[in-house]
DNA sequence: AGCCGAGCAGACAGACCTGTCTGTTTGTGA
DNA sequence: TCACAAACAGACAGGTCTGTCTGCTCGGCT
């Protein structure tokens, strides 16, 4: 609401720390870690370059922190949304929902760490912050695919795991915010096809499928 | 045979033009269209940087034909691949045998589309070129899914295509090479479940599946 | 023999990068 | 009012980037 100009250039308020953060959100997000410098993050932060080399010491350090906000918020974006529903098959449509959502937005560009990977060698803090957020991921999808009562909870949750690398991909490379819907429809038929254990009698398999279900990996970092 | 240094350190033979291409394609792909400066590659190309400028006029021009390289050599591999078998559902299932393949050679290091769409502006010869790599892709696939009986052959090619991304994606960022196979059994899946019409009386659904299939989407660029 | 173009080698310009350092301003608590 | 710490502003160093330009070498052709 009451938006004038539709490039996002709002103020960025806070403290230096929050400034920074958020201006690198922004513009390592849509941009690229590597093309953005430093004297672009601190200008849009309205900070002074000192204050970054003494809150951050380094551009890797904000790289990395960037990245570990990036995953925060995701991660409690999905909570948040499983957390709408009971039944532990409607919480796992419901993550491509969400990324259905996330790729419509103006601004989308991708999954943060897949972009940042890309640029970045293949050991470091990227890396491994992506490894720490994609493990988050799977260990996500397989809880709740023990708690829909999968037979085999691993192998189900690492097909939904692909399912969701795909229409984040597919989203941002071909630019169609519809590709989340598609990878729902797919997810439906692997729940289908893998749930045949769904008659009048709830079989959770050796795991009760009520209180948050999700919760068993969630709780993790 | 006969590989003393493993470090693909190799000499690079043939015209400049042909000794550019070779040292961008193996750096580019390695570390990153942005990481990898033009001294680096000619360095590794042992041609002078004027011979570049001569040759490509720009570093993005350089990169362009590398992606585009990249892409023809994609695509003669996969056409390569699915001429070996007759069944077009055969075919489907082999790229993913040859995807598998592919992300367990050393260097794999994912889609260099994908890699150098997340460093580059999101228009400009890079998207170019990706835009038109997915494209072929995912045509083919339309075109093996109605060569082989699909009632809705963009449905199905689209699906596989989803299937494709995850497994590439998958393979390279959680440095698994199996993740194709995952991604192969999943297409299995909706093969069986969307290729009904897979009775003794072989119905081609108003498309006859012999001769070359995949030729009507494999004949464009 | 002489010529000429392709390609090599490397200096150079101008821009940008990260990171450090020196001052100056500002706000707050004693 | 004074002191002090946090933060701002910006110069600077040392490096790397792309792209241009000047010589030089060498091989083939007339």
């Amino acid at each position: 609401m009451c938006n004038p100009m539709s490039t996002e250039t709002v103020k960025i308020e806070g403290s230096p720390r929050e400034r920074l953060l958020a201006a690198a959100n922004e513009l390592f997000y849509a941009h690229g870690v590597h093309s953005v410098g430093i004297d672009r993050v601190i200008d849009r932060a309205g900070v002074a370059k000192a204050s970054l080399y003494s809150t951050f010491g380094s551009k890797e350090e904000l790289v990395r922190a960037y990245l570990e906000g990036r995953g925060h918020r995701r991660r409690e974006r999905i909570l948040a949304r499983i957390a709408q529903h009971a039944d532990p098959r409607e919480k796992i449509l419901s993550v491509y929902g969400l990324l259905a959502e996330i790729a419509a937005e103006p601004g989308f560009r991708g999954c943060a760490f897949v972009n940042a990977s890309a640029e970045e060698p293949r050991d470091g803090v990227v890396r491994e912050a992506s490894a720490r957020a994609r493990t988050w991921v799977r260990e996500l999808f397989v809880g709740l695919a023990r708690d829909a009562g999968a037979r085999d909870p691993a192998k189900l949750g690492r097909r939904l795991g692909l399912l969701y690398d795909a229409a984040i991909v597919s989203a941002s490379m071909d630019r169609d915010p519809t590709a989340p819907n598609e990878a729902r429809t797919m997810a439906q038929l692997l729940l289908d096809l893998e749930l045949t254990s769904r008659s009048p009698g709830t079989r959770p398999s050796s795991r009760r499928p009520s209180r948050a279900a999700g919760a068993s990996s969630s709780r993790k970092h």
